[in-house]
DNA sequence: ATGCAAATTGACACCGGTGTCAATTTGCAT
DNA sequence: ATGCAAATTGACACCGGTGTCAATTTGCAT
């Protein structure tokens, strides 16, 4: 390897490890002759910092984590891309951790991979942004962490999506089209979000002056599968409704295939509509109708509010952006007027 | 934090912090009486190395990047799975990072990557694992790296799948059901993996005994779109062919679309079918037929060489597993007969 | 009991950085 | 020129481990 260490940095600038150290940390106690004269040294050598010295010393490795069990791997993909453009913007590595919700020994497992990786900033997504005993276990350990869309918005560690108006919008949609029997497949119960679209879902019915048929609504638990099955209850009532918004894409996408499957052509007998606006959406057949929810944006914003935070640079006033994101309808293929 | 460091067990053990090293390391000249007693420590006070010291000291911070830059997400995604589970079974952490492979100055980036994280072994995926530039890079900075499914099958820093025998088995099962006009849709030019399907393909359409059209044969990307443009072009032809595959599910899920679109029944009147067995295909109407390539296995396996390697437990006669994976025939709903 | 090689152990320096605190230098008022 | 506070700098110890090498202990043949 050989690469330039600090010391050498020093050397051949004359001062001492210390003073170099200054200068790569911006320190104030630093006259400008000699931060020229070090800066110089430190481009002609082509130093650069170890990070796991600065780590062992600062016992802060600045290494952040990205936590997921996530039933959406479309939706995972695009916040993955938004979180490692950040971190690459802010040459910051990203260990991944893939958890299983489900798995009882969940909060040992994530402690034991903390110290492995000794990561000190962790990007939580539902549903484990919502579990107060892996949040407990944070905070006795000191570790930082950034949630994605959890439950209460008002604090300053969380990332979210505005899911009541995104619902709430799709259904204003779905009645302008003339809709009338609208079934809508909620997420999974355990998460926060869900119930947001449902509130977003019921809000929209009653202000259309609409009295809700409670056997249109379907659990669903955000995956393929439950897309599917919450379809074949949906499309054996009678009469069966004419359009049908999933809490996400990837449910949706299980009720174009199940409609598909009993030959009802969509759309001109069945819309369908979800929520995300994933890759999939434009992979299927035909085109999915969803609400776009900046999912790179929310998984950039989550790592440099982590990052942010683990550098000490507390956002503060001139920290633009919010953390509520709006969305945005994308009308394609999947959704018409019913009846045509 | 407050975590028990060496110092505190050899403390407690009544030994020198280095003999904990060794017990820690496994090294063989320890007594067995000092062995268990400083066990013994180290289960009663909860110890564990910390892994920034060890790095440190060792100049192997064991930590292992993913790098990759593919154009099928649900590929790169079942990859990264089994990837994970084999970093989580070796209590290693996993780093992930998004490259561009036609940025001009990627080698650079990489470098600079590594230079930020000090990961000192990489998994490189198609079609990083290809680029000689990287490679020699790689090999100056003595950054370990094992690749997915490069050119050279005879090195060992490879796992790969044998992409002949999957365009040649699944050329053989639409031989099976009668179709005559069979078209083929290319990977990327670049990847090694198009080219041994493209010879899977002409192989099997030349032991039945049949003359290949070349109109037949139709340059894609790996991606979705290229699919699409792909099947657009085939579908024009006179007469059109009954079946097309393609060098991947990304691509075949394209060609679905434009065959949808287009009003053609699938499997009646076009069958189509895939490579790689992705989630997509289960997702699609109807389910894609596939040759299925182990991808979690090739990730578990890649990540299982790369750790060993860097443990120093070469593979040696123990290592049991081959470096090759065979394919698998799933037939689903998008392939049948031609005219049924 | 003695001698000797092999096995076991520990002292010390080091990996590449940072924190503390004292020493030195600077800049300004007198 | 002198005095003094503020700014700048460096010596040293330390973060949590490992490598080297010499010192000590052990086990066995004599």
């Amino acid at each position: 390897m050989s690469s330039v260490t600090i010391n050498d940095v020093a050397r051949h600038a004359g001062v001492s490890k210390k003073t170099v150290s200054r200068v790569i940390n911006n320190e104030i106690n630093v006259s400008e002759e000699t931060r020229t004269k070090v800066m110089a040294v430190i481009h002609q050598l082509g130093f650069k910092r170890n990070p796991l010295g600065m780590a062992l010393a600062k016992n802060r490795s600045l290494f952040i984590a990205l936590l997921a069990d996530n039933p959406s791997p479309g939706y995972l993909q695009k916040l993955q891309k938004g979180i490692l453009q950040c971190c690459s913007e802010e040459h910051m590595g990203l260990f991944l951790y893939d958890c299983n919700y489900r798995s009882p020994t969940l909060v040992y497992e994530i402690e034991e991979f903390i110290d492995n990786t000794l990561a000190d900033g962790l990007i939580l997504v539902p549903p484990l942004s919502d579990k107060q005993e892996l949040l407990d276990m944070l905070q006795r350990k000191r570790v930082r962490y950034i949630r994605i869309g959890p439950k209460d918005q008002d604090s300053d560690d969380c990332v979210s999506f505005n899911g009541v108006k995104a619902a709430y919008e799709m259904t204003q949609y779905l009645l302008r089209l003339h809709h009338k029997d609208i079934a809508f497949v909620l997420g999974h119960p355990d998460q926060e979000s869900s119930h947001r679209c449902e509130r977003g879902f019921r809000n929209a019915i009653a202000d259309a002056g609409i009295a809700l048929n409670e056997q249109l609504l379907v659990q669903g638990y955000y995956t393929h599968q439950s897309g599917v099955d919450a379809a074949a209850t949906l499309l054996n009532r009678t009469p069966r409704p004419t359009a049908i918004l999933a809490a996400n894409d990837e449910m949706a996408v299980g009720v174009l295939y199940e409609a598909h499957r009993r030959g009802i052509k969509i759309p001109e007998e069945l819309s369908v509509c979800g929520i995300d606006d994933i890759s999939l959406t434009t992979k299927v057949w035909p085109n999915l109708t969803s609400m776009r929810q900046p999912i790179n944006a929310i998984g950039y914003r989550a790592a440099f509010k982590l990052i942010k935070k683990l550098k000490g640079e507390v956002a503060a006033s001139n920290d633009s952006g919010a953390d509520i994101f709006d969305c945005e309808l994308i009308v394609r293929e999947s959704t018409s007027q019913p009846g045509r």
